[in-house]
RNA sequence: GGGGAGGUGCCGGAGCGGCCAAUCGGGCCCGGCUGUAAACCGGGUGGCCCCAGCGCCUACGGGGGUUCAAAUCCCUCCCUCCCCA
C-alpha cells in the first residue's frame, strides 16, 4: 500500500545533503506514515560555541520541523564528562560537570535560534544516567560485542598509531545508544563521523525490542583551511556569533573549491544554481555565496554592511572610518603600546612584525624597531586587518 | 605480575655533555604575486630590553643530584606504548 504513495517534494528534500541513510526505505516509510516523528540529535556541551559546521545539522532538523515532526534535542551534560571519541585521534580532556552545565545553557540558547521552539523537546541525559544502576549499565553493555566497537575507524587509527584508547571512551557509544532507547527515537541525525555511534544505537534499540532508529549523517564541513574538519580546537571555524564583517571576510578568504561546498550546505544552493555561478569569475561566485551565508546568519542589512566593509578596507585598503582610539603620552614606544592594547601577544612579536614590514602608519611600513611617538595622530595598521588610531598628546 | 621502548616547542620529529632558544617538515604570522582564492616565492615563528648585543631570563614530563657546563649522565616519581603471563 505504502509504495503507491510517493513522497512530496518537501519530503524528498530531506534526503538531500546527507552522506548516509540507514536505511533509506525505512526513512521513506516513516515519512509516508503520516506520524509525527521523533528526530533525535544529541549535542555534548563540551564547548559553548556553535560554528557554521553545526548549522548543517540544525538546518536539517528544521526541515523536519517544517514537515511537522518533533526534534528531540539531547543535551549530553552527562556524556560530555566522559568524552565522545568519535573522529578523534587523541583522548578528549575530561570536563567537570559544572563546566558542562554552564555550556549547556549557552549552547541551547544558540541552537534555538535555528529551530522552531514549539517543535523542540529538550532533554538532559544526566536525568537518566546520573542515577543509573550498575546492573542496568552492564545489562546495556551485554548488547554489543567488543569487536563491534573496536572495528570503528577512529579506534583502528589509534591502534595503528599506538595511541591510547581509554576504557571510558570505549564505552561512550553505549550511552549515546541508550539515549535513543530512552527517547524512542525514530530517526537520529549526526555528523558523518557519528555514523558508528548512530548505528550502535540502532542495533541496541533492536535488542530492546524497539523499532530501530533510522540513522542520517550529514557531511562534515571542512574548516577554513579546507583540510581539517571545522572545529574549535583547530581554530578554523566561523562562529555564529562572529561579527558580520568577520563572517564575510573569513568566507572570502576560503578556497574556491570550498566555497562551493559551503554554498550547497549552508546557503542551500541547488546544483543548478552553482553551475550557473561557475560560469562567472570565481570571485563573483565567492562574493555571492559569502553574502548569502552572512545574510542567513545576520540578516540582509548586516550582510550589506559587511560587504561594504570588505570592499573598502580589504580590497581597496582604505582606512576604516570607525577604528578604536587610544590616547597616550609623547615618547611612548609604538611596539610597546600595541602590546598593551592587546593587538600583539608580546613586544618581541611587535618587533618581528616591524622587521618584516607588517606595521604601518598612514599606509607606510615603519622601519624603527622602537618607534617613538611624537605629538599628533597616527592611523596604525597591524598586519592585514588590525587597525588602531593613536592620539599622542 | 615480568620484560622492552619512550615522554622535546602548536603538531610531527631530530639532537643524546659545551658550537642548543634547540636541525628539518607541517601549521601559523608577515611580505610578494593575485581575486585577502589556490599554487608559487622571500622572511619570521619563547620572553625581556628605546644598551638589539657572539646581551639577559625562562624552556626539552615532575622533583633531586653529578659537572666549570645537562634536553643530553645518575637517582626518584608520574605518564604512555609494545611483547609475554
Amino acid at each position: 500500500m505504502a509504495e503507491t504513495r510517493v513522497l512530496s517534494p518537501e519530503q524528498e528534500k530531506i534526503k538531500n545533503n546527507l552522506t548516509n541513510i540507514v536505511e533509506e526505505e525505512e526513512l521513506e516509510n516513516l515519512l509516508r506514515s503520516g506520524r509525527k516523528l521523533r528526530v533525535k540529535f544529541g549535542i555534548d556541551p563540551t564547548a559553548s560555541l556553535i560554528h557554521i559546521g553545526h548549522l548543517v545539522i540544525l538546518f536539517k532538523l528544521k526541515e523536519f520541523q517544517e514537515l511537522g515532526h518533533d526534534v528531540y534535542l539531547i543535551i549530553g551534560d552527562f556524556t560530555a564528562t566522559i568524552g565522545d571519541p568519535s573522529g578523534r585521534t587523541t583522548t578528549r580532556t575530561k570536563m567537570s560537570y559544572e563546566e558542562t552545565k554552564k555550556n549547556a545553557q549557552i549552547i541551547l540558547e544558540k541552537c534555538m535560534r535555528f529551530l522552531i521552539k514549539e517543535k523542540t523537546k529538550v532533554l538532559f541525559n544526566s536525568d537518566w544516567f546520573s542515577s543509573m544502576e550498575l546492573s542496568r549499565f552492564f545489562e546495556l553493555l551485554s548488547r554489543a560485542t567488543i569487536s563491534q566497537v573496536i572495528s570503528r575507524e577512529d579506534f583502528k587509527e589509534r591502534f595503528e598509531k599506538k595511541m591510547p584508547i581509554y576504557t571510558h571512551e570505549f564505552l561512550y557509544p553505549f550511552l549515546q545508544a541508550y539515549d535513543s532507547v530512552v527517547v524512542k527515537a525514530d530517526i537520529e541525525i549526526g555528523g558523518n563521523d557519528q555514523l558508528f555511534n548512530l548505528i550502535l544505537g540502532r542495533d541496541i534499540m533492536r535488542s530492546y525490542n524497539m523499532p530501530p532508529q533510522v540513522c542520517l549523517t550529514t557531511p562534515i564541513l571542512e574548516g577554513l583551511d579546507g583540510k581539517l574538519k571545522m572545529s574549535k580546537t583547530y581554530g578554523n571555524y566561523i562562529s555564529v556569533d562572529d561579527e558580520p564583517e568577520a563572517i564575510y571576510g573569513k568566507l572570502m578568504g576560503v578556497s574556491d573549491e570550498l566555497i562551493v561546498k559551503y554554498g550547497k550546505l549552508l546557503a542551500g544552493l541547488e546544483e543548478s544554481e552553482i553551475e550557473e555561478m561557475k560560469k562567472e569569475h570565481p570571485f563573483k561566485m565567492k562574493e555571492k555565496i559569502s553574502f548569502k551565508i552572512t545574510e542567513i546568519l545576520k540578516g540582509k542589512q548586516m550582510a550589506e554592511k559587511a560587504k561594504e566593509w570588505f570592499d573598502k578596507i580589504i580590497r581597496s585598503r582604505e582606512i576604516p572610518e570607525q577604528i578604536p582610539e587610544f590616547r597616550t603620552k609623547e615618547g611612548t614606544i609604538l611596539q610597546k603600546l600595541i602590546k598593551e592594547i592587546g593587538l600583539v601577544k608580546s613586544v618581541s612579536e611587535a618587533v618581528r612584525l616591524t622587521e618584516s614590514g607588517g606595521i604601518y602608519i598612514d599606509g607606510q611600513p615603519i622601519k624603527e624597531r622602537m618607534y617613538e611617538l611624537k605629538k599628533g595622530q597616527y592611523n596604525v595598521r597591524i598586519g592585514k586587518i588590525k587597525f588602531v588610531k593613536i592620539i599622542v598628546e
